[in-house]
DNA sequence: TGTGAAACACATATCTA
DNA sequence: TAGATATGTGTTTCACA
């Protein structure tokens, strides 16, 4: 594992807030020259610390405003199915997070959709690929916060 | 709301992908004038369909590895707590997604820390500031897919 | 919509402390 | 290891046809 100093975390919390922050700008932020910025940015590119560089779209104004969580029990647990489970799973572009979870559920699932009945649509997509013991869906009201900004 | 064209979708899922994106290969990729693709761009932007450019940090990298969800039951629903609950709870930098569901869980909170007690710190920190019913936690083992990408 | 030019930003080299 | 300076190239932004 790389080591971050102080200087990198300044770089990387601008740059999570807005990843099109000039050189200058982040040089000045941090109080290094603009070479040594950059050359620590390429470093962090490099190590895969700054993984990309993303444009986020708001899900309101694309009409897929419905965020479901979806808590998984399978009745196979070998590694096999679940490599099976997983590729197909990571397939559907709605679903946006997907985890194995400690606890009486073995899988959560985030999925972003338009509606509740475009949600039952992945939900028999999903149903028809593998053999699932038990799939519970929980409807989002409202999105009170959603930040990619990791706490660094 | 803006309407939103197939070409228009074309340049988002490209941005959505690499943000970094020259406008010379998006015009390419959406086969239109350097020009219309930044105009176009722009009008998104200013819309607020594009919200923003950021960087995405691999939380491995940086020993942010422990996701937790948090489902959280509460006493009081009046409108005056759950203002002071939401401003309370986006405050804390380690909650990434907040969301108010149906069903019989109240919220569910996304926090992203690199250890279970840090993890218990930031309970500690949520029950210091508000009176809730019922707070409880589920540890991700695995990360199978966590993308910023809609499915546009 | 398209052209083009000015402004800006990036990536790298070289030299210095 | 970091900073200053210089420079060719690429990219963005915008006025005007």
């Amino acid at each position: 594992m790389e080591k971050i100093d102080e200087t990198d975390r300044v770089l990387l919390r601008a740059l999570q807030i807005d990843g099109a922050t000039s050189l200058d700008s982040l040089a000045e932020i941090a109080s290094i020259s603009v070479n040594t910025c950059w050359r620590r940015i390429k470093r962090m590119e490099e190590a895969g610390i700054l993984s990309k560089r993303v444009a986020l779209v708001d899900p309101d104004k694309v009409g897929l405003a419905q965020t479901v969580f979806v808590a998984i029990r399978t009745r196979d647990h070998s590694a096999a199915w679940l490599e099976r489970f997983a590729g197909a799973v990571r397939a559907i572009p709605e679903v946006v997070e997907f985890y194995r979870m400690a606890g009486d559920v073995d899988y959560l699932l985030k999925i972003q959709v338009g509606s509740v009945p475009d949600y039952d649509r992945v939900y028999k997509a999903l149903i028809a690929r593998v053999d699932l013991a038990d799939v519970s869906a929980t409807f989002a009201m409202e999105c009170l916060k959603n930040t990619t900004e990791l706490p660094i």
